[in-house]
DNA sequence: AAATTTATGTCAGCCATATTGACATATTTT
DNA sequence: AAAATATGTCAATATGGCTGACATAAATTT
């Protein structure tokens, strides 16, 4: 398990740098599925629904908008989508026949795994960097999830972020 | 500093898990600015470009699409709107006229400030927590960052995370 | 049995944010 | 003088959200 010691609490300054680190994490944390997902003509709504309906097979549309936390009309074009393309199907609820339970195919799940598979990829890879470096604070995770050609720009902004702030 | 301990490296379910947390995490860190841009008619971008040029006082307009990645085109309207309701203004670079150099009116600096705060308590808040429950791993840090309501749903995915996978 | 609520789907239209391609202007560099 | 650079702008398009309204079938309540 990742450990993390913050018996010192967090600066002001600290504070700042991972909130930008957050960001520029992020954004090239999405990218990965991103750029599978363009291929497919798929958006990141569509590998939400994919993750989080192959997490939890038989799930209602119901706790699956409750979970995006988006309207159903946004759900609606998306989940038409996935189904008409044969990554999700629907079957009727047993004890409540109104219910449209929803599961992926084979092809779903095979979509998902190589969405999330380079998620988890960059996640190790962060944790063996910071392990090899042993610089093991929060900012260093951080900054290892963003792509390396990126470490560059976001550094300069780190930097300055934790000196002048 | 945040310190992390990595040493035992990331296993499958656990960086599934964290794929998972820095979802629900990020989603609700940016949810708190939309709120107060919500109201003066701005969205995530005008956020971003107030953030970067509030950092980088006099920065170039190549610079700072530079780091949002984004074009030309998409920057321009938001930067309009900036102009236009004096939170940005420009000035023509000294060394070379060609340049317009960003940098943020008073009030520009202030919605800044206002934004990044509830994302810096953010952080600072779920350090403390983890500090009080003792429990300091990278998962607990980042569920943690999710808004208290939201950390019930989020934790039953994490759990099966942890198990099943 | 009838009325109401619930789970889902769908239509039409709107908005914000991004995209690409083309082109204009001023300025600097070659 | 020509080319490259920094910026701005126009038009068209795509995506992923949104709201409101309405429809259907099934379950629940009265």
């Amino acid at each position: 398990m990742a450990d993390i010691n913050l018996d010192r609490g967090l600066g002001e300054a600290e504070a700042v740098a991972l909130v930008e680190l957050l960001f520029f994490a992020y954004r090239d944390f999405v990218a990965d599925p991103d750029h599978v997902l363009e291929g497919l003509g798929f958006g990141r709504a569509h590998h939400r629904v994919l993750h989080f309906v192959g997490r939890d097979p038989g799930m209602t549309v119901a706790s699956l908008l409750d979970i995006l936390k988006i309207t159903k009309q946004s759900l609606a074009r998306v989940l038409k989508e996935l189904i008409d393309k044969r990554y999700v199907f629907q079957n009727e609820g047993e004890q409540d026949r109104r219910q449209r339970l929803l599961h992926l195919t084979p092809s779903g799940e095979a979509l998902r795994q190589k969405l999330i598979a380079p998620q988890i990829a960059r996640f190790k890879r962060a944790a063996e960097e910071i392990k090899t470096e042993k610089k093991h604070d929060l900012q260093s995770l951080l900054f290892h999830l963003i792509d390396p050609e990126n470490q560059v720009i976001a550094e300069k902004w780190i930097q300055s972020s934790n000196s002048n702030e």
